[in-house]
DNA sequence: GAGAGAAAGTATCACAGATATACTAATGAG
DNA sequence: CTCATTAGTATATCTGTGATACTTTCTCTC
């Protein structure tokens, strides 16, 4: 799993006061420059970047450790003395990818969520592959946290409790994460071969003639409605897709208005 | 992409009309059996049931296609004979344990949804793999059709349009997705190691001494909350998930009944 | 009642990625 | 200067996907 040459990883060394796991301390930046030895020609920011703009090119897919080293001009275990794993890689990726949150409108707590989650709309959009880097743990980057201090910024002049802050925040968030995938990933499967158009058509016209309106009225009755139909020409897909965003955004926003209800704004 | 071997992969040789594409012939068990030449000793089915079986007890991880033939006594290559690649083996592996849906309430919209989700829910628990089957296309298996038509029915009696009645379904199925994912995933972070209370204890920990409370003042707020106390010691993890996830799934259902409001129950 | 030829299953192979182990190289503390 | 310490490399193993080119075992046709 970790390297045996991280640094780092010989954790008796260090007094139980300061123990912060080492992926940890990658995480937040705070290494001990190492005053000894060979000095870096490498460190975690490079290797972190380098596997970054990979991803931004090729998806999280065409992320490995022999091409993100080849990019930097290095052997592939050189990097397993700054990252321990690559799964450690795809978290650090995480959070340096997402970055810190932009200022946000605080005034009420509706229009500050919308735009919490709008704007992380746009860092997912942005990068879709950030929205298959498996969650492995709580979150802890820098900018995972500030973004979760965002979010309870704005919730903050509001009666909610902290277990209801925490669920709202993971609702909206999850829905964000989920909303952006599954978008990419219906465009990836239709990225070689067709276009939309036609791969929307012979799904349609496939599934029509499988889906029997005996067994299965009302998706047979959704299937011949108007909403399969194809959209005036005109309309960019991103019209379409805002829409089915803040469609599933405004109910899950409506549904938190309930439990402020009786409070402030 | 798909072998060169596979059955029905010469698409050439059918009549336009009779055009489905071979993924979803076999995904809703229409092959033509193949009169001709030796009889195959092997199906979809068989390899779908071991594959499934295999990601019951090693997770989604453990399927590969040697494991999968070893466990039915073939080579490897036999199984691209009759799946394609291992994308589609993933796709039917999801429609088949997935399952149909049960028999459900559909008296009133909202205890319908509510005992949809938690259907749902139930069987993503019992095989948390499912969740991280990647989404290769809009839902197409009979499975998922079967699941799509419960949610409809339930909503069948409501004035929703039928693009609210995709957007309320969509966000629910993405939220038990997302939550259960959550859940199994942090799981699965602390399984070798430490048990959760001590991972937590580490977790916070660790956090409290990197959160700032200058720079991230909700957040510290937050983890030195009750929230992050144990809890009492006979508390089964259960009961808290259970908790956690209605809280989200109640909301989702309060900001569903104001576009229902004015209408019927 | 061959034997043509189609489909099933197999044997090998090439390749790519993760990561362990054992190396060589550079550098500052003493 | 020299050696402990740390950086990066070389090499090798293990595992997985999937291509190509077989061999086997059927049925249908002549």
């Amino acid at each position: 799993m970790m390297g045996p040459n991280c640094p780092g990883a010989n954790v008796g060394a260090m007094t139980s006061e300061d123990f912060v796991p080492a992926q940890l301390r990658r995480l937040w930046g705070i290494s001990e420059p190492a005053r000894l030895g060979r000095p870096a020609a490498l460190d975690v920011n490079l290797v972190v970047a380098a596997a970054v703009e990979i991803a931004d090119r090729d998806g999280l897919g065409g992320v490995t450790l022999p091409k993100v080293a080849k990019s930097l001009g290095f052997t592939s275990m050189s990097l397993y003395r700054h990252v321990g794993s690559k799964d450690e890689l795809l978290t650090l990726m995480a959070d340096s990818a997402l970055g810190p949150p932009p200022d946000m409108d605080t005034a009420g707590w509706r229009e500050g969520l919308r735009s919490w989650a709008f704007a992380q709309r746009a860092v997912f959009q942005r990068r879709p592959w950030l929205t298959h880097v498996p969650t492995s743990g709580p979150p802890s980057g820098p900018n995972q946290i500030a973004w979760m201090e965002a979010a309870l910024a704005i919730m903050s002049r509001t009666r909610l409790d902290w277990a209801h802050k925490v669920g709202v925040l993971s609702l909206i968030s999850g829905y964000v994460v989920q909303s952006v995938r599954q978008h990419s990933e219906l465009a990836e499967g239709r990225a070689d071969g067709q276009g939309q158009a036609d791969a929307e058509r012979d799904y349609g016209r496939a599934l029509v003639r499988l889906v029997d309106p005996e067994r299965f009225p009302e998706t047979a009755r959704l299937f011949s409605s108007a909403l399969f139909e194809a959209p005036p020409p005109g309309t960019p897909d991103a019209t379409v897709a805002d829409a089915d965003f803040s469609l599933g955004l405004e109910l899950i926003l409506d549904g938190v208005t309930v439990r402020i209800e009786p409070g402030d704004s």
